[in-house]
Formats: structure tokens, sequence, C-alpha cells
DNA sequence: TTGCGGACGGTGACCAAGTCACACAAAACC
DNA sequence: GGTTTTGTGTGACTTGGTCACCGTCCGCAA
């Protein structure tokens, strides 16, 4: 793990040009962590002491709805970072979302005190905090107008040309996939259905295989 | 307009533990400024110079889709800023969503050189800004919640009541509620068809009444 | 090996909401 | 006064969400 803690910083465009001082100061006040898959890396309902820069892995971050259905944020990927969790620390309200590790993840922590000294002293992490903040807001904006008015069989298709592997495998549930898109299972059910019959995926038990790429592609631009 | 430009600082919450000499740069560095109602007060795919802190009136703040339509985002009131501009301002990123004056609007105007040097230097400063920008994702959360989650009848009715003046008159065409709420004129039609059927409200031209609040109040509770 | 329970997926019936295509009336504007 | 513009009402249809229920696949233990 010593080449993570001694370079992570690079990993982060926006952190790149940070002058030296700042840099260890960042360095020295934050420590590398390590989660499995799986773990709920902040909730709903609990204040932040850390903000978490993602070095590897992936955080879903969701919110949970009144109604007790969940429903996905944004995901967060390795070089970015949990806004989230910032605008808690900041604010010192609670969180109203919860982020789970997807894989197993290594970030580095930055306590509250820490960051919020690099925020006053250095222009450059500010930029980079607000930055993201910018990023988050902005999909957030797409997401609403997703779900306003883009068509399910759309989403889904690319949604499934997103989480595909290399070799065209998706592996998750209509439940899971349910979930990503904010809808019923039966609803992803029945658009599979017609995906498969248009001869675009083949299905397997908790993996979909995509049957080449075009015929969703087409769908997902002919909006 | 002296007496306003002269304590406005008190008039937000967060701000009124600032130490004189952050407020005097802050009163200094920043002007004020008025609008007429129907002002677009900054807008989508534009840089942001300044940030605004809402002395007087409402903005308007929506994202304008690719699909052609517009969905409210929220309200900015008197007390409140514009998260959105300080988002861009830092970031400098382009604006994602509009803001309009639906009323004629007072505001201080803080450029942004002014805004970065006061976040480095006050913490409350900073704690203020954060807050801000916590209290605005928790309303697109909650925004996204009632979009996927909330039927319409219930959505409407707590607009409704929302909207209305102390005598109970709601001043907006069928259209405008549409817009407001992210659906289209004719379920907004419908919806108020039922709600006046029973009783709750009646129906003018470009104007709603409401003949009571308790079914409506009582709709919205029964979630 | 067999049997069982849970997770996964399929389906029909129904309801809610968005879309499309109109029609009509009240205001606004010459 | 007549013509446009704006606001509203409505029916037919499609999409998406909900409910209830069933069959199947899989892991696991008796």
């Amino acid at each position: 793990m010593n080449h993570l803690a001694d370079n992570w910083i690079d990993r982060f465009q926006g952190l790149r040009g940070l002058p030296a001082d700042i840099r260890a100061d960042l360095k020295n006040g934050s420590r590398i962590v390590s989660v499995p898959a799986g773990t709920r890396v902040f909730e709903a309902g609990q204040s932040a002491d850390n903000l978490l820069l993602l070095l590897e892995g992936t955080v879903r971050v969701q919110h949970h709805s009144a109604t007790g259905r969940d429903v996905l944020l944004y995901r967060v990927h390795a070089g970015e970072s949990c806004v989230l969790t910032t605008a808690c620390m900041l604010a010192f309200e609670n969180y109203s979302a919860e982020g789970i590790a997807e894989t197993e993840v290594t970030a580095a922590a930055i306590p509250r005190k820490v960051f919020d000294e690099l925020v006053a002293r250095s222009s450059i992490f500010r930029e980079f905090v607000f930055t993201a903040y910018s990023r988050r807001i902005t999909d957030l904006f797409t997401l609403i107008d997703d779900i306003v008015f883009q068509r399910m069989d759309v989403r889904l298709a690319s949604r499934l040309l997103e989480l595909a592997s290399a070799d065209g495998y998706v592996h998750a549930t209509h439940a899971v996939l349910a979930s990503e898109l904010g809808t019923a299972r039966e609803v992803i059910s029945r658009t599979l259905s017609e995906f498969h019959r248009r001869g675009w995926i083949e299905q397997l038990r908790g993996e979909i295989r995509l049957l080449g790429r075009e015929g969703l592609e087409q769908l997902v631009r002919s909006v």
C-alpha cells in the first residue's frame, strides 16, 4: 500500500497544482483506509468526520426515501470525492444520503479540522472542492431531467451500456437494475424481454449478455 | 434603500457572528442591486461573476432540459443565497440552470474575488456557504424523492397550500403549475377538476381559490 | 440424493400519469 | 366588432407503476 500512500495526491486532477507545504500537510493530516465491498461508508442521519477521496473502487450514493425504497443518486469513482460528506462536514448537518462500497474501496480520509484548514489556506484546494460540488450538482440535475422526461427503455439501455464489462456482460439482477433507475422490478423485466425479443440481449439468471451494442446505442441516440 | 445597505448582513442567520473587520470588507466589497420581476438573474451556459444574497423577493431556479421543457428545481427566498451561482463561480464552470426573478428582487452582489477572499479568511463565512450548499442539495434529494414516489394529487395539493395567499388565492395558470411540478398541463387540469368535485377549491381563469385548507392538508398528510 | 426455502424472474389485471389531438370560451388587441 | 391569443376541458391512447401470484433455479442440509 506504500506506493498509494506516497503519491495518491497526484491521482486527483485538481490537486496536482498544490504547493509543497500544503501537499505535505494534506498527506500528514490524512490517512489511507480500506474497507471491503458492501461496507456502509456513511449513512443517513449521522454526522461526518472525514472527507473521503477515493483511490480505488466505487461507492454508490443513494437516498433512502421516506416511502422505504432507495434511489441511486450517483456513483463515486476512483479519483473523485464524496462531496456530500463535505457538505455535511462543514455544514454540521446530518446526512440525508448513504454511501455503500460496491467494491473493495481504498480512500484517503481527511478529518474535518484538516479539511477546514486546507480550504482556508489553499485556493487550489478550494477550487478542487467547489468543482467537485459543481459536478455532483450537475449530475443531480441530469438525473432529475432523466426521471422526468426520459423513457424507461432508453434509460435502461444506456445503463446497460454503462454497466457492461468489456466482453458484454452485465452482472446484476432485475431488482438491482430497478433500484438503480428508481423503478419497479416488473418494469425492468418487461423492458428486458422486449430487448431480448429484438435480439439485443441474452438473459441469464443474475446476468445479462449484450449481443452487440448497436441496437441499444441506437435506441439511446434516438432520443 | 439606505436602511438596507446599512444592515443587510444581519438578515442572514449565518452571517450575524461575523467579526467587525470581515463584516466591513463584505459590506464594502459588495453592492446592492435591484431588478424588476421577470429578469433572468443568471442563465444556463454562462459564467457567474457574483454571488447573490437575496434581501427581498424570490428567484425561481430551473433547469432547462434537453427535451425543451423546464423543471423547477427550487426557489430562493429573501435571506437565502443562490448557491448554484457559488458553485459556478468557484468551479469556473458554466451554469446548467437558470434563475428568474419572480418578483422585484433586491440582492447583495458579492464579486467572485471578494467571495473567494472571505471564504479563505472567515470560518464563519465558510460555514455559511457550506450550509447553504447542504440545504440546496437536501432540497434536490427531496425533489427527486417526490418525483419518483409521490402521487401527483398529493404533490399538487401541497404546492397549492404553499402558494396560496393568506386569503386562500393561488394566482397561477394550469400551465404554470404543470411546469412547477414537472408534469403536463392536462394532468393538472384533471386533478384540479377532482379537487373541485370534492369541494376543496373553486376555479377561476388564471386563479384558484382554496375553500378551506382541511381537505388538501388531509390529502397531503395521508401519505 | 432428495427435499426445502429463498432468491430470481415472468405474467395478467389494474391504475396512475403522460401524450396527442382536438374543441371551446374568455381575455386582449387591434 | 371581429380576430388573435391564452387558458381550460376532454377523449383516446400509451407508458409506467402496483398488486398478486406463480414457476424456476440454486444452495444447503437432512
